[in-house]
DNA sequence: GTCTATATACCGATAGAC
DNA sequence: GTCTATCGGTATATAGAC
């Protein structure tokens, strides 16, 4: 059948969303994905449908996976730097357990998002509203300074998307300079993330906020 | 003549960069690059060579352009956090000059920099260099708590990216959803990273760092 | 240096047999 | 549901006239 859930159809998200992840939408051929998933490209557009189509089930899948992770992450209640740091390491968290996911998400930025369709923009918008929610309670309950909301949360997300995503590139940099050392998967980053954006680097005393 | 300074050359580089910018490389088509540089297709080859070339070409340029930048910002010296400040507005303000710039840089994060010639990376790695140098100084004068190094210039760079890359996205998203907001042009880029990376969001005395 | 015309190859998509 | 064969469109790149 040729329902959802049918098993070539896994398969071929699995290896649409490797390709995407590493070639970019424009660049992914469907020969590659189809061979990779082991279906013949005739049986592909079968089960999912055109190239476009099968970008978009690819991001509506991750971004379902990446907001269950994270509606589960938030259930723990509390002050707001600890619901803060909850969600820093469901999304750190989340994305290793997707790789693909944040390096299809950076070209989208990078893109302006031409490639999305609206449920998947739909999607994105409910993990950036439940982040910027969060911001919002805490500078409510003045546990957080009243930073800029969009910049604070943009900056999270894309801090988390750029540490999550930076594996691959940081080989490629260490065949030319090997002494430059990038995150490799065993890196803490929601705990190094959620330090940095509650306390910054600065020491404690050293050059106060204007 | 054929010398890296011909008028066309320069109309060629800056159709290219913006093209690059909006489709990646692979989305890119030179048929486009050529129509908007106002030069036929084979005086493009002519001037710079294939796509690849074309590609190198254009992020050379951009590479360097930064860094004059911030080698400039960098001269201010002071304390670490200054400097910090000095080098976060430098770059902010060279992504402003340059747009195009972070959405080519952050496809290639995305991309693991598979389309980057050795040249090209050289560059980013010096830019790198700088930042981590900066925090490294910091640490050692015991202006910045020790972070991880490679995390933290990490989050320095993406961000940036992120935040300056974003405003084409944030219009695809306001299509679905004018509530969202994201940062425009005016937005104070450098002067916010550079207070959230110092101090972090937390408000005095709230969630201590462990 | 400039342009037209075209070679060459690739890629997305599907028709049609089984 | 599955596969082969192929169509049609498009993209990079260049030959060759001026």
């Amino acid at each position: 059948m040729t329902t959802k859930s049918s098993v070539a159809r896994q398969k071929i998200l699995d290896a649409a969303s490797a390709v995407f992840a590493e070639e970019g939408f424009a660049g992914a051929r469907v020969d590659e994905i189809a061979h990779r998933a082991e279906v013949n490209k005739a049986m592909l557009y079968y089960h999912v449908g055109n190239k476009q189509d099968l970008y978009t089930a690819v991001l509506t899948r991750n971004f379902d996976r990446m907001d269950e992770a994270l509606v589960d992450a938030m259930k723990i209640g509390g002050s707001a730097p600890d619901r803060l740091r909850a969600i820093i390491a469901g999304i750190a968290l989340a994305l290793k357990m997707i790789p693909d996911h944040p390096r299809i998400v950076l070209r989208e930025f990078a893109s302006g998002g031409t490639n999305l369709q609206p449920q998947v923009l739909e999607r994105m918008v409910k993990i950036l509203g439940m982040v910027r929610k969060l911001l919002a309670d805490g500078v409510r309950s003045e546990e957080f300074r009243a930073t800029d909301p969009v910049m604070t949360h943009l900056t999270l997300v894309g801090a988390s998307l750029i540490l999550s995503a930076v594996a691959p590139f940081g080989e490629r940099v260490s065949e030319i300079d090997s002494g430059v050392g990038f995150p490799n998967d065993d890196a803490d980053v929601g705990t190094f993330l959620a330090d940095l954006l509650l306390h910054g680097i600065a020491a404690p005393g050293i050059g106060e906020v204007t």
